[in-house]
DNA sequence: AATTATTAGTTGCACTTGCAACCAAAAACA
DNA sequence: TGTTTTTGGTTGCAAGTGCAACTAATAATT
């Protein structure tokens, strides 16, 4: 007897899949509501690490939103245009950036953080609280061991 | 006392991050072991998809692999041309191209999803067979919620 | 100290993608 | 039956992305 595997039993293609989803949702609530104007996902992507730690350099930021560096650049020009960062030149290693929130770049986490917090409901019926705790740290630990 | 919120407490930058993040190793994988050449994530996706069901139409594709329709025509036109697909026309409702896989796609199954499953080794250190369920589980359900 | 290697960031290029406009076929409606 | 609306698929366009080549600054090696 041959075991068919199942090809969405991998944790590859639910978290992409799952991932894609729950960004449309958040941008179309955005939208909805007349969120902030910044929809581009690696936009957030970018403001949500300097949340969690400010001054990183532009190769930090790379590596945990995982995009390249190339990609950095382009969306730090945009961010910095949009006077939601500023970029520093590091005093004691010169090829260094370091990445600064202004203030209106902090005030954005208040207006955009909700949206992405609740954009879940209505898609986790039928999940108790408790396996979606589970969820979520297997995956934040997935990221841990991941991100090299 | 106020309760800081923390962004990567958010399933949806948990989902995106780690999917990519797989995504990677997977392709790394493939490249490495001298995989098959096909090494966008839509094209696989798509096969992923029609190992699933054959014979199904291109919105179908569109929905859920949740891309764009004309993703979709481009991706299709070169899965035919790799001749891993072929898509019929249907005869009842000339709107709909059915999509079916042909001998080739259908080998490339046996090929590829083990890179898809196995690309978990090493990122699951810590995490229970468990605790891993749960999480896949939950993703599952979480997909057919959103997918409408 | 001078040369070489490495690292951070930028830029050009090719390719992917989503959106919107479009065409053809079928369904709904008058 | 003829007109309008809807649906599936294709295409043009603009924007995002990864890769590779490049520059500037620092570290490592001789």
């Amino acid at each position: 007897m041959t075991i068919k595997s199942d090809p969405y039993d991998s944790l590859v293609f639910l978290t992409n899949r799952v991932g894609r989803l729950l960004s449309n949702e958040v941008r179309k609530k955005l939208e909805e509501e007349g969120g902030p104007q910044i929809l581009q996902t690696t936009h957030i992507g970018v403001l949500v690490d300097l949340w969690v730690q400010d001054g990183v350099r532009q190769q930090d930021l790379a590596v945990s939103t995982i995009k390249d560096k190339g990609t950095i650049t382009r969306t730090l020009n945009f961010l910095e245009q949009e006077n939601l960062v500023v970029r520093v030149t590091d005093r004691s290693d010169k090829r260094n950036k370091r990445i600064y929130l202004t203030h209106k770049g902090k005030e954005m986490e208040h207006r955009l953080l909700p949206y992405a917090e609740h954009a879940t409901v209505g898609a986790t019926d039928g999940i108790s609280p408790e396996e979606l705790r589970v969820c979520k740290d297997v995956l934040a630990r997935l990221y841990k061991n991941l991100i090299k």
